[in-house]
DNA sequence: TACTTTTAGGCAATCGATTACATTTTGAAT
DNA sequence: ATTCAAAATGTAATCGATTGCCTAAAAGTA
């Protein structure tokens, strides 16, 4: 089974209008030194052979393959997906194209995915890591060869690695300001490994909100999980069992802070009278469950177009990155239901 | 700024070794004309030296990518992300990577996507139309070239392409005829473009349905939108603008439906008393959602792994694609406290 | 020992486009 | 008509791996 008849190239144009294969490369990609006429008879040949540009040959000469490679935890999340498209957008809008890979939050996948992409010669790569990747050494082909590595969200400390994120520590700080203000005491933190700055900032949060309000932290306050949905139902099943029941949950995602409030509406708890609850990312479940849970407004959507231009932009004109080291975006405190106590009492 | 120092190739190797080329390549490939020790040192130099295989300049030569490419309307729905997420496991777990754009549910942008996909030289393709979309010909240069082309649940009937999809008509048949059974009679039906399978299925499913019980089909009770958040909002709108209020809603997605329920409550109508409610598409919303959302099971993962496998096996042992011209995979329905009317009266 | 077969490895063309450099053509100015 | 710069095109090397065909060496056989 092979592929049909043979493709049409540069060579058979060439033949074809009696000229050479250099003069219709030249022609095919707008380059200043052909004719007007020249140009035109080639791409009308071109059209009618149905010549399809190699972009493999291009890429093997040229030394550079347009195509950004991305690698993510999981694909399936609301964020993730988001981020993603953003990323597509401004990455096909360039004319780019697009590699992409999940760790499914494994730091060995995600090792093996940078080394595919290396492989494929992308022209820049952006990442967000596996909950248990503890060291970036897997991207250090890149920055050898001058490839850049941009973070994005799950980020990592690096000299030649911009980031691009949220301030966590600062929206956790808020959110947990908040439950204290409605008259939250004893806060249940529901959060996954602490090697992702998402979490280890946003734990830093909600340490020194409680902190600076006299309230004692307390270690088995922190339930680390992988903030599944699963996860959320098995934190509820802790939740119940505890001596005293805790006067709120913040949870680190939207996914798991709405699963573990159904699960204890469905032992009888009270939302929020007997715990009032927060979440983060304003998944869109979270204006539908009831009550609506108050949440950190965080869409990955514009998170992704700024990434991929920033890399973008690198690749066009060489701007140097390092300009640009951190770049952290705009968060919000979205208030809901959920939370809100203080009316009640 | 240049890719820092050179490139390790296999003449590198060679030189180093005092083999030829030829060999090193044998030997990096596991290729049986070349001995353990010999392939043993050339693991080792390569390993040492920091050699990197260039995919590209294998790609040129072998004819072959060792890429898919995925095509799908938006990358940023819980259905897409999730059946990418699944292609993108199998695609992995073959070594193959993976080249992924979204069309925007533009025809235009889907056809700009296929010929860059086309241009390089992805192995076989897989696609879920956009809505409107209208004829398939930006696939038959791929066809020609016996690239396999499969369809993944926004199918179009063609010869050369496998489909992959649910019986939607059954499930939308089953849905009308549960609500019916409900007690409803004038059963609203959100939806998308009709030149889509998928909508056009479930469509007459519902007509199928109304017929069966005697119940009459009005072209007025159909509200065709993008089955959007806001398209929910603005059928709500509609249907409260309505002189006799219908007793039920089936909506061909969850989104749409859940966002339609919430606004119709708002407005003091109940769920399912004054109006059941069907959706489609069982997303996390809809176990979310009070009260809980009737819908169709039909997760796309394993839409995607069927898919992604069916397409590789194609592509590693030529299985004759012909073969299997349609797959067609189990879906089921989930009756949820929206439509149950019947316990209440 | 002489001959055949097997095994390991080398040679060189090839995939298709790009590009530095060389050459020819054009056209304007003298 | 001559000159010369500018514009257009051609030549040929190159990117890095693969592979059909060939040869040499090793192993097996009689």
């Amino acid at each position: 089974m092979d592929k049909g008849q043979k493709e049409v190239t540069i060579y058979d144009i060439a033949e074809k209008l009696h000229i050479s294969a250099a003069t219709v490369s030249r022609g095919l990609t707008n380059h200043p030194r052909v004719s007007k006429s020249t140009r035109k008879s080639i791409l009308k040949a071109a059209e009618e052979m149905g010549y399809r540009s190699n972009s493999i040959a291009s890429n093997l000469r040229s030394k550079k393959s347009n195509v950004i490679g991305v690698i993510v935890p999981r694909l399936n999340s609301s964020f993730m997906s988001d981020l993603i498209a953003g990323v597509e957008k401004v990455v096909n809008n360039n004319n780019y194209s697009l590699f992409i890979s999940q760790s499914l939050e494994t730091m060995q996948k995600e090792v093996t995915n940078a080394r595919a992409m290396l492989n494929n010669r992308v022209d820049g790569l952006l990442v967000s890591l596996a909950y248990d990747t503890t060291n970036i050494e897997h991207f250090e082909p890149f920055l050898k060869r001058n490839i850049p590595v941009i973070f994005v969200d799950r980020v990592f400390e690096h000299a030649s690695c911009p980031q691009i994120f949220i301030d966590n520590t600062k929206a956790a700080y808020e959110i947990t300001n908040h439950l204290i203000a409605e008259g939250c005491k004893n806060i249940i933190h529901l959060t996954a490994s602490l090697l992702r700055n998402v979490y280890a900032d946003r734990l830093s949060g909600y340490k020194k909100a409680l902190e600076e309000s006299g309230l004692q932290f307390r270690e088995s306050n922190v339930i680390i999980g992988d903030l599944s949905s699963q996860a959320g139902i098995d934190a509820a099943a802790q939740i119940l069992k505890m001596e005293k029941l805790p006067d709120a949950v913040f949870a680190a995602n939207d996914i798991c802070a709405v699963s573990c409030m159904i699960e204890l509406q469905k032992h009888g708890i009270r939302i929020p009278e007997d715990i009032a609850f927060a979440g983060f990312n304003n998944d869109p479940t979270a204006c539908v469950v009831q009550p609506n849970l108050t949440t950190v407004n965080y869409k990955g959507y514009e998170m992704g177009e700024v990434a991929a231009q920033l890399l973008i932009n690198h690749l066009i004109d060489k701007s140097d990155l390092q300009q640009t080291h951190s770049l952290i975006l705009r968060s919000e405190l979205i208030i809901r239901e959920s939370s809100l106590r203080s009316k009640k009492s």
